[in-house]
DNA sequence: ATCAATGCAAATAATTTGCAAAAAG
DNA sequence: CTTTTTGCAAATTATTTGCATTGAT
């Protein structure tokens, strides 16, 4: 993952906050250095919980204040898979548009993107009268692979 | 929409019920019919509202606590649409498949069912281990027809 | 009779907010 | 200096739950 050059999510957030005339402080940039060193999905609790083991200063409300000019970014999203509480997914930087497949059993999330998908779902839209913004698509299934092998061979299988 | 007959969601759920050894109170029947006279997505409290204009003596707690079986029996479905609240959608038992464009300017809501959409979910996620047992997709757009005409012309396309 | 289901009100859990103090530009 | 941001603790909101009572089978 890259943490440096000018087009890493991290810069562009930066940049983002910047640009809207928003401050730099020591608590976002911990937040944001912890949300773009991983391309795991997360809740706000496990943001407030790393963050705060690289500053004790990052507060509850600080993470909760954050996440909304994260996703208001374009570099995170906030997804919903059901849970009681929200799971942000900070991987929208490289891949604006990618779907995801979730294993009913082990909880594992797989991402990928399709352009043929992309491509009827325009067609459908424009039939209905509409104009894509954007989409979302979860499909929820079982990891026979993982079932059989111990570990899923596919993992990390991104871009389709 | 179909309120009678054996194969109308209401009865289907009824049965349900029966499966599984749980009781037809007059609370749950009002809470059901109401469900299924509509086609329409609704959330707890509205479900809560309108069943109490049916009968007073319909609770919160009750409406919360059928909710849960609604969604088990498979005819209505939880959706998130990024509100602070979860909305619920009745028809899954005609189209237990179907999707949604939402239309970020007037929130209305248009589902559809894609064949082609479908077959390819089930190719890619085969390639990455996974058997499909169900999909969830949202389209985000805007309804320009909806602007241009005032109304939108298709509205209550069903169908692909 | 028996056990599930109800209403009520109190409890939870995630998230939001008011406010005075601290820090960025 | 001015204005944003912070932490704290209290507030809010949707949803859940304990309990004594009611009602379905």
């Amino acid at each position: 993952m890259a943490t440096d050059g000018p087009l890493c999510p991290k810069r562009k957030f930066l940049d983002f906050l910047g640009g809207r005339g928003l401050r730099l402080t020591a608590q976002r940039r911990v937040i944001v250095d912890v949300v773009f060193s991983t391309d795991q999905h997360f809740t706000a609790e496990q943001l407030l919980d790393w963050s705060r083991r690289r500053d004790r200063s990052v507060s509850r409300a600080t993470v909760y204040r954050t996440l909304p000019l994260l996703t208001a970014s374009g570099l995170v999203r906030e997804m919903d898979f059901g849970k009681d509480c929200k799971v942000y997914d900070p991987n929208y930087a490289s891949h604006p548009n990618h779907s995801h497949i979730i294993c009913q059993d082990c909880e594992k999330i797989v991402e990928f993107e399709s352009e043929k998908i992309a491509r009827l779902e325009n067609e459908i839209s424009l039939q209905l009268g509409f104009s894509v913004a954007g989409q979302r698509l979860q499909i929820m299934g079982s990891c026979e692979a993982l079932k059989k092998e111990g570990t899923c061979k596919n993992r990390g299988g991104l871009e389709r």
